[in-house]
DNA sequence: GCGCGATGTGAACGGACGCTAACGTAGCCG
DNA sequence: CGGCTACGTTAGCGTCCGTTCACATCGCGC
């Protein structure tokens, strides 16, 4: 577990009860006190950390964000052949959203909520995490046009984010696995692509 | 497009309306007021035609529901091959998710604003909904167990529900043929089948 | 013509809730 | 000590919005 309460700064506190409220209950449903409450103080003293209840909620979208990005970003490189390209990525997310799913449930569900200018944000930065993926997916798949591959791409991730909602009666390896296959099946397509 | 305003009766039209507001800003950011107005009529009235706002959401998704289990009920009885099986059952989502995209998008963010009673009530029809994909995938992957088979076809229809998000640059019948082939890809596994 | 149900309207209520105000206290630094 | 900053607390303000009320209007059966 996290080390206990008090030695933890308390904004850090915030932002993990936020994301639990926010994931089981969506941010409507939610209210500041609540919030407060689940870190220990109650109320207005989230103030004290956030402007705003939704620049919480920000913060969650922003740290997901990044906590995909940030791994991602030198993956194409590494590898000039593109299927392992595309295995290494695939890894990647699934152990992302395997390990973070209540943030990720969070980033996934409530971004309505956000202003347009943020979601706009957060929706430039998907792109960019998406543009590898299409890289090394169009160097597999010349059958299928750029758009086709944009899509190909987007539903496999929101296949992939399925992890962040099922029930935890599989262990995580083995789910970890299970997605692991599918996603690479769904984009290679079925004939098998090698060896 | 659908016989214009005064001819259908006003319900209707608030449903239509609703469904393509709540679709397009979210439950919570549209008003009672805008959907009023949408129908044209405006406010209070739509309070002669449904007893609440969140009545409105639970009637958009009760006719998802419906109509998705209604086509998909007596599928599998049909085929003996559990493969055509699968086959058909994944058309009937793909064609569903393509046609009535805004539909299914309400269907798909919104859960959250529903009281726990109709969520459950949701989450048992799409229960009944899944039953016989997972019947005949039990049938074709004796590898998987049945807590796998369940997430596998979880996370399939999670991808094929981005045919209600995805940005309508790709022809109708090109996205349901790109998702007919992931989908199945990801059920048989990468290796052939068969034949 | 006359009740009467169905449908729509503008006005207003009431509760929830995000947020501000005013204030207390503890630690730190000179 | 004196004072500044960080962090909390309780009380309450203001607003938004779903919902209700009282009242028109229209069509229709008797």
């Amino acid at each position: 577990m996290t080390p206990t309460t008090a030695a933890r700064p308390r904004r850090e506190l915030l932002l993990q009860s936020a994301a639990d409220l926010f994931s089981a209950k969506g941010y409507h449903a939610v209210g500041i006190d609540d919030i407060g409450a689940a870190a220990g103080i109650s109320g207005p003293g989230v103030y004290r950390h956030f402007p705003s209840k939704s620049a919480i909620l920000e913060a969650l979208c922003n740290t997901a964000m990044t906590s995909m990005l940030e791994g991602a970003r030198e993956i194409p490189a590494l590898h000039e052949d593109p299927t392992v390209a595309l295995e290494a990525l695939v890894d990647l997310h699934v152990d992302f959203a395997v390990a973070r799913r209540t943030l990720l449930g969070v980033w996934m569900r409530e971004q309505r909520a956000l202003s347009d200018e943020v979601r706009r944000s957060l929706r430039t930065r998907l792109r960019a995490y998406e543009q590898p993926w299409r890289e090394v997916l169009t160097r597999l798949r010349e059958d299928l046009a750029p758009q086709e591959v944009a899509v190909a791409v987007t539903a496999t991730l929101s296949m992939l984010n399925t992890a962040a909602i099922v029930d935890a009666d599989v262990p995580a390896d083995r789910l970890a696995r299970l997605l692991r296959r599918m996603a690479l099946a769904a984009l290679l397509g079925r004939r098998l692509p090698r060896r």
